[in-house]
RNA sequence: GGGCGGAUAGCUCAGCGGUAGAGCGGCGCCCUUACAAGGCGAUGGUCACAGGUUCAAUCCCUGUUCCGCCCA
């Protein structure tokens, strides 16, 4: 028995979270096993810096980790997912300096190593916990138990014995080489830690008076302040033109010394600058290798923190980029400064204070890495560590390849103390520094010279010097680098060098997760030691996954002011908390959208490419899906009753076909998901389960459902009890890796037996063979195609949900027939039926919509609520979209080649196609037809339907209604609007009805009579009526038409309406059409024609011929036009007829401003012209001026002046409507209207013709190919013809 | 300078030889009793550009242009 009250309306995050993650603390959940008979998966947490706080980086790998370690632990793995934080060496000192100097105003060296590094370990210990907190709002399944620290005392146990190992091995060693350093921090920084930037420098030219000559050479350099320390200067060996002075001396201006003139081809670029180079052989790390080469003395010039040394003379002290601008000066006032100009050069600056790096010549330990690059090169070759995304494999391979010795020591106090010694006894004294060549200050420490001093590297600190037996030692101040713990990580963690039994169970590990940024940093180290020291690779896969950026794609930093915090997010904070970007996002404050929604959100995204734009749309989209979630659960338990799931299996129930289908798709979302996750495609198993959850189990399962739930059948209710619970269940537990707490919160109400009391430890769902079922999707399919067939009348015809219809289903298929006739009680809810009629082929209802697809034909008789001009207009373009395709598969179909060369099952299933289509199209055609305006009656003289006349024939309503949408709110003061047209006889009632809605709404009645305000404010009025003519003018002027037939025809049409028109009218306006190009009206035309009675061959170009560009360049203008503003062609006739004259300007409609009619006031253009339509109003002048308005140009001037409104308009002229409050709901759309007409523009000419419609359309063409094809392309993708839409979500089921 | 990615619907991205997809947004109709954080429907694409291969190219090849990242 379930407690249905206990799940509110909406998920609430925040209190269910906290609860939960308590509930899996409490009951050790996390924890795994060491040993264990289950197989292991382990993962270590990259450890973040410990006084840091978690960004949404940090929350991607977190999400990540987790989803792989919950699935693996409900797949039935001892998974073990080990937390653990860095000290991040220069991150953290830097830190705890800067708030002693902020609080105390002293610096580390005031208190001393010692209590600095006090302060350091108490600054941890405040902070320290913050993460493991972060990581507990995440929802991570880490085992606490195991919790982990860079500088605990296993940790440092480890780091001392690999350090110890390596010198014993000879791959540690200490040496005086150029390294990066950082002035600022005033420690060695290792390359990595160096980034490049390219800035906008200069590069001089400076001449060195070569010694006894006249001649001087002139070098080139970017950094003329280091000549200070430079011992030669080098040119090319083959340089002809300092030849003769390889050998010789220059003398270093400012500073006299007299340097050699070497010859170099590695160094010098003969092409670049002047050909001869400076070389300063401590300061640059070129030179450095010239200066080895050549044994070139190494003179330092600058100190520790970047300043010229005592060696400079009266540079001593400056600053190096002071002593630049001093040198630059005084070189130009010696006239030895030839010339300066821009030039661009990178710049090393240092990762942490991005203080540009200085190279600088010190002792320091180095990692001889080519001996451990070389294992972990191969260990990947060989596959034993596979990347993914596998392209990162040749980044890492490169890097590799091309690693330099791994300098390791840092002059910082916050870190792993070198284990190297120094007797104090027989180690060279500070000061004894005759023979050094650099300055030396950082290392004496304790009176030692360590940079001369003999190192003794040991485990623990010696107690007698194998030298001189002496007793007292003094250890290496120096630190190791962050990185060089953090490469011991995924064995230091599990114990090493002990052997433990975690070690034992949990190396290598499974899965190395990080960001990509640190595939250098870590990655390769880690390969490196693992190999080494463990014998094995560390883990077996490495997923690196993308950078967490804004929506805007922009990195996320505090001066950006667009960090988002995970915490936040899950939270929810307050405005003034919130970062600038996300303040102005969320003005009244973020709300909490859960850590289930942030990590589904961030599981999703990991498809994208190397960056992960965070959108704060997606996320409260992932939230709504959490909703969806908890009421789709709170739906089946407020239906359970007494119910509880039993352990009869549901084969042995008597399962509905819903139900029969609901289990089979729930087995393909399972077995989908699981490859998914197999395959690292945390994104793909994400949609694979929303869209299961959403598209399916809510949106067709729940809903078939109903009838069962609340029907009388207890047995069927019984059954839909037990796959709701059996669904949920699953989906449950396949969710839960990405939404733990969510899913454990409802899991727990689920009315049934279970095994074990939590879902993190429950299994991990497998696909149950036994309840896939191919017979029930395929029965499913005619049922789902029928609704979603009705469903689209329905909206097309925008009929409320309230309204109940008849509808006739037919098909040639009895075995469709059998299965809609036994599902009707499932199409009936789903589709708002009244009465449903399910039948073969046969008579067709008339004035009915239509919907046809395969082997289905859907039919809604119901003339007065259907609105006819709008489905004859959705007839034609879906039959225009068959065609369309039918014309594309057809033409490859034609060529011999495909036909010969594809393979059969291809050919095969095009020609099907092909039938299907020509079939489809008949249908449609067929249908169309029968709901088009009769032909046979009375012809009304284009005088008497334009009049305000009281009545028309019934059996012209149709035409006759569409005369009067297109005048209908008339506006010309004093012209008179006609009356509402009488119903056809067929549908008189419902036409009856129809209208007397019509004049509920607008009280005018038909004849209403309706003031056009002309609207002061307006700008760029534009007289409707005047911009008719100006179109129809400027495609020629129709009664100037050359083609004599289209001239007939067009005189026809503008004499009237069609319905006056016999069938060989219908005939001559065929050939017309066809004439210009305009194959579907020529096509409907002639159809009419035949149906009238006119037996006339249908010209050849009428089935296909008119093959030619122009064509093709028409039919997309037509489409264009279609869609821009529906019938241009019928607003001027309709114009005209209203007007009673020939020219089309006399319309009633008097100076409708284009920009209001399209937006603001659509139906102000409609009461110009009376009977138009709401749809026309509203819809039309919307739809068409949002779509392509000119955006460019102002929003005002493109509704004004340019077409799209003007096809509004026109659009709303034309269309007739049964008046039923157009301007009202018009008039409530101008804002939308009016943004959308500011919206977009490309088809700027496109809509323009487009207006010109049909007539034009010729001309058009020739006029402007850009946008028709433009227009084409739009219009081209043809709708798949299958008796169900298209639909995403629908999709997925067949 | 070298290398690696990327360019597909308004936005963020899947797809990667055989009829262009999703989410979000925008549009229309609905407060239908699980959910308005919702339902239903429709709209929206010269798959960057130019060549080539192929019966067939968004997809493969070559080049170009932009954008991003890494390395030197």
């Amino acid at each position: 028995m379930t407690d249905t009250t206990e799940l509110s309306k909406a998920y609430e995050p925040t209190e269910v979270e906290a609860r939960r993650y308590a509930f899996w603390l409490e009951r050790n959940y996390f924890r795994a096993e060491a040993p264990s008979d289950k197989p292991p998966f382990s993962i270590v947490l990259p450890p973040p810096n410990v006084t840091g706080s978690l960004h949404i980086g940090h929350a991607l790998t977190a999400t990540i980790q987790d989803i792989l370690t919950r699935w693996k632990r409900m797949s039935g793995f001892n998974a073990l997912w080990l937390p653990g934080t860095d000290h991040a060496g220069i991150a953290t000192q830097m830190v705890v300096e800067k708030e002693l100097k902020k609080t105390e105003g002293k610096s580390r060296h005031d208190l001393g190593r010692e209590a600095f590094l006090e302060r350091v370990w108490e600054w941890k210990g405040k902070f320290g916990a913050r993460i493991g907190e972060q990581h507990r709002y995440l929802g991570a399944s880490l085992d606490w138990s195991r919790e982990r620290f860079t500088m605990d005392e296993t940790s440092s146990a480890a780091v001392r014995e690999v350090f110890v190992r390596l010198y014993e091995e000879g791959l540690m060693y200490r040496a005086q080489k150029l390294i990066n350093w950082c002035p600022s921090c005033h420690t060695a920084l290792s390359d990595l830690e160096v980034e490049h930037q390219e800035k906008n420098g200069s590069i001089w030219h400076i001449r060195y008076p070569v010694k006894d000559t006249d001649r001087t050479l002139t070098v080139a350099t970017t950094r003329p302040e280091t000549m200070l320390g430079d011992t030669a200067v080098a040119v090319h060996p083959e340089d002809e033109r300092y030849q003769d002075l390889i050998g010789k001396h220059v003398v270093l201006p400012l500073s006299g010394r007299e340097i050699p003139i070497i010859a170099d081809a590695e160094l010098v670029d003969p092409k670049f600058g002047t050909g001869v180079v400076k070389v300063t052989p401590a300061h640059d790390f070129n030179d450095y290798q010239t200066g080895l080469r050549h044994q070139l003395p190494m003179l330092s010039i600058l100190d520790e923190s970047a300043r010229m040394t005592k060696e400079t003379g009266k540079y001593a002290g400056l600053d190096r980029f002071e002593a630049r601008k001093q040198v630059l000066a005084d070189l130009q006032e010696q006239g030895l400064l030839e010339k300066e100009e821009p030039h661009k050069l990178s710049v090393g600056t240092c990762q942490r204070s991005t203080t540009v790096v200085e190279p600088r010549l010190s002792p320091q330990w180095f990692v001889k890495i080519e001996p451990l690059a070389k294992p972990a090169i191969e260990a990947v070759e060989q596959g034993r560590t596979k990347f993914v995304p596998e392209s990162w494999t040749n980044t890492y391979f490169h890097w590799m390849r091309n690693i330099h010795d791994w300098c390791v020591s840092r002059q910082l106090w916050w870190g792993h103390q070198i284990p190297a010694y120094y007797c104090t006894a027989c180690s060279p004294r500070q000061g004894d520094d005759s023979d050094l060549p650099l300055d030396a200050a950082t290392v004496k420490v304790g009176g030692v010279d360590f940079a001369r001093a003999e190192p003794i590297v040991a485990r623990e600190q010696p107690t007698s010097c194998p030298k001189c037996g002496g007793a007292t030692f003094i250890q290496d101040p120096d630190v190791l680098d962050t990185w060089f713990s953090s490469a011991l990580w995924p064995f230091s963690t599990l114990g090493w060098p002990r052997n433990t039994p975690d070690l034992q169970t949990f190396y290598p590990t499974s899965v190395m997760e990080t960001g990509h940024d640190i595939i250098f940093f870590w990655v390769a180290r880690m390969m490196m030691m693992g190999l080494h020291f463990m014998g094995d690779v560390p883990f077996r896969t490495v997923y690196l996954h993308a950078m967490v950026r804004d929506e805007k794609g922009e990195k996320m930093s505090k001066t950006k002011g667009n960090v988002i915090d995970p915490l936040d997010v899950i939270l929810g904070a307050s405005s003034d908390k919130l970062a600038p970007t996300l303040k102005n996002k969320f003005p009244q404050g973020m709300p909490a959208f859960g850590a289930d929604a942030l990590r589904f959100t961030l599981a999703s995204l990991t498809q994208q490419g190397r960056d992960i734009k965070l959108s704060m749309d997606r996320l409260a989209g992932y939230k709504a899906f959490c909703n969806k979630l908890w009421n789709a659960s709170r739906f089946a338990l407020m239906n359970m009753g007494e119910f509880t799931l039993d352990e009869r299996p549901l084969k042995e129930r008597p399962l509905t076909l819903a139900d029969r289908w609901i289990l089979s798709r729930l087995q393909r979302a399972t077995t989908e998901a699981r490859a998914s996750l197999e395959t690292y495609g945390f994104a793909e198993a994400a949609s694979t389960l929303y869209q299961f959850l959403w598209a399916e189990f809510c949106d067709w399962y729940i809903e078939l459902a109903k009838g069962s739930l609340y029907g009388t059948d207890e047995q069927a209710k019984d059954s839909a009890r037990a796959v709701l619970v059996y669904s949920l269940d699953r989906i449950l537990r396949l969710l839960h890796p990405f939404m733990p707490f969510i899913t454990e919160e409802i899991w727990q109400k689920l009315p049934m037996s279970r095994s074990v009391d939590s879902i993190m430890i429950a299994s991990y769902p497998e696909p149950d063979a036994d309840l896939v079922d191919e017979a029930a999707e395929a029965e499913m399919a005619p049922v789902i195609a029928s609704i979603e067939g009705l469903r689209t009348i329905r909206g097309e015809s925008n009929l409320s949900p309230a309204t109940k219809v008849k509808a006739v289903v037919q098909s040639p298929d009895a075995r469709t027939r059998e299965l809609l006739e036994r599902w009707r009680a499932y199409l009936m809810p789903l589709a708002g039926l009244s009465e449903v009629e399910i039948g073969a082929p046969g008579t067709k209802p008339p004035q009915a919509a239509a919907f046809v697809g395969t082997n289905l034909e859907i039919y809604v008789p119901l003339a007065g609520l259907i609105d006819l001009d709008a489905e004859r207009d959705r007839l034609r373009k879906e039959i225009a979209r068959t065609e369309q395709e039918a014309a594309g598969v057809l033409r490859k179909l034609e060529n011999p080649n495909f036909v010969a060369k594809a393979p059969p099952d291809v050919v095969e299933k095009d020609r099907a196609r092909v039938e299907e289509l020509k079939e489809r199209k008949a249908k449609l055609q067929d249908h169309l037809q029968r709901i088009a305006p009769e032909p046979a009656m009375p012809a009304a003289p284009p005088s008497e339907s334009s009049t305000p006349t009281q009545s028309v024939e019934p059996a012209e309503a149709d035409i006759a209604t569409e005369a009067d949408v297109a005048t209908e709110p008339s506006t010309p003061p004093g012209s008179v609007a006609p009356l509402e047209t009488p119903p056809p006889a067929e549908g008189g009632a419902e036409y009856e009805t129809l209208a007397e809605s019509t004049e509920e709404e607008e009280p005018a009645a038909a004849p209403a009579e309706v003031k056009v305000a002309p609207d002061a404010e307006a700008e760029g009025n534009v007289d409707l009526a005047e911009e008719l003519k100006d179109e129809f003018e400027a495609v020629g002027g129709v009664p100037e038409a050359a083609d004599p037939q289209v001239q007939d025809a067009l005189e026809k049409l503008r004499a009237g309406t069609k319905e006056g028109l016999s069938p060989a009218d219908h005939h001559d306006l065929g050939v017309a059409y066809m004439s210009m190009g305009l194959v579907d009206d020529a096509m409907r035309e002639f159809n009419t024609a035949r149906a009238g009675g006119d037996a006339r061959e249908v010209p050849a170009a009428a089935e296909q011929t008119v093959a030619s560009t122009a064509k093709a360049v028409v039919k997309a203008t037509l489409a264009a036009v279609k869609k821009a503003s529906s019938i241009a062609k019928d607003a001027v006739v309709e114009a005209v007829s209203a007007s009673g004259e020939d020219e089309a300007p006399a319309a009633p409609v008097k100076a409708r401003p284009a920009k209001k009619a399209a937006g603001k006031k659509a139906p102000a253009a409609a009461k110009k012209a009376p009977a138009l339509k709401a749809k026309g109003a509203k819809g039309a002048a919307k739809k068409a001026a949002a779509k392509k308005a000119p955006a460019k140009g102002a929003a005002k001037k493109a509704a004004a002046k340019k077409a799209p409104a003007k096809a509004a308009a026109k659009k709303s002229a034309a269309k007739k409507a049964p008046a039923k409050g157009a301007a009202k709901k018009a008039a409530a759309k101008k804002a939308a209207a009016k943004k959308a007409a500011a919206k977009k523009a490309p088809a700027k000419v496109a809509a323009k013709k487009a207006a010109m419609k049909k007539g034009a359309a010729k001309k058009v063409a020739a006029a402007s190919k850009k946008p028709v094809k433009k227009a084409a392309g739009r219009k081209a993708p043809a709708k798949k013809g299958t008796g169900a839409k298209p639909k995403a979500r629908a999709k997925a089921r067949r």
